[in-house]
DNA sequence: CAGCACATGTAATACGTTACATGATTAC
DNA sequence: GTAATCATGTAACGTATTACATGTGCTG
């Protein structure tokens, strides 16, 4: 399946660009959905090279560095539309190690899993208000925009963390209620 | 780290259990917020009973087949409660193939990506069938009984499964409007 | 007696993280 | 001039999937 090719694949296909700034779009923008860590991307960019479904040139930085900037290939756009046509079952395991954890700390002593809770609530809030303060910046957006996906991507994340702090006021109400 | 040795802690200090009826409980009932398979299952084994947090004996099945069943130990117990009530950073990448197409989807036509979220909310909705009417079996839970961690972490899954399908929603009628 | 479930393992490969290694450029 | 950022790569290790390999027990 190889989900890493096309996500660098489609990012290429977006704008030229250097593995070391690829590097930060998969911590930064695109992180809630994908991730990749540089010891992936630079194999993976050679790979796409070799495969040529994607090229590069040099470009001088300052006086010698020299920095790689790559470009999509007719072959790789070819690539890229057919998988982004694949369809694929469900993924039915998002690994959770929070759930895992109180899974298992049913038996607890009341007070420490209610703390536990209350530790996940806070983080997620303070996740949700750095989703919704980016959120701002894409209030005008249409489905032409270039931002559309960062904008839907966006909506998703916030939609699954306020579910997810739902759930925690539920599971406190249940623990509470006993 | 190693989340699973712990899973597989948890499963086997609630119940003695097989190797095999482990595997088939991290494909069944925990497989939403965990997985593991068999190839993963057995090793981890050797390495729980090497490192003495659980011990097992040999039971004859039938005639000659031999079962090993597990039983944690008390330093077994002990690793176990001491994970549990360790505290972690919010995982910030949720891998979603889906969410990384419709990503890059963005100028595709938009019949076809209306027909690709169309597709996906089907599946969320034969998930969300699966998990509902398997809540029914929980309705009269409390802390105290032993399904407690299943009750909540299935809330937890319906809830998760119920904002994906109002996102889905929201973002076809983002292109819809557009 | 056939087919499925029970039962336990290993091998090869793929995917992902942490750490190692090096050097240039820029902004203060 | 020094610290942060830009820039590219590799090595070692950890985690996960697919496939291989073998045999027993139970149900119809």
């Amino acid at each position: 399946m190889n989900a890493l090719k096309y996500a660098i694949l489609g990012l290429i296909n977006r704008n030229r660009i250097t593995g070391y700034d690829l590097t930060k779009i998969f911590n930064d923008s695109v992180a809630d959905f994908w991730s990749a860590k540089q010891s992936q991307i630079y194999p993976e960019l050679k790979k796409l090279v070799d495969a040529k479904l994607v090229e590069y040139e040099i470009v001088i930085q300052g006086e010698v560095l020299e920095k790689k900037v790559y470009s999509i290939t007719d072959k790789g756009k070819e690539e890229l539309n057919n998988w982004l046509m694949q369809d694929e079952p469900l993924d039915n395991t998002i690994k959770d190690i929070f759930k895992l954890r109180v899974y298992f700390a049913e038996n607890l002593p009341q007070a420490q899993l209610l703390a536990k809770f209350e530790k996940q609530r806070i983080k997620c809030i303070n996740k949700l208000e750095r989703y919704t303060s980016k959120l701002e910046e894409y209030q005008h957006c249409n489905i032409t925009s270039e931002d559309f996906g960062d904008f839907i991507l966006l909506k998703g994340a916030i939609s699954r963390e306020k579910a997810y702090i739902e759930w925690i006021k539920d599971c406190v109400k249940y623990i509470n209620t006993k």
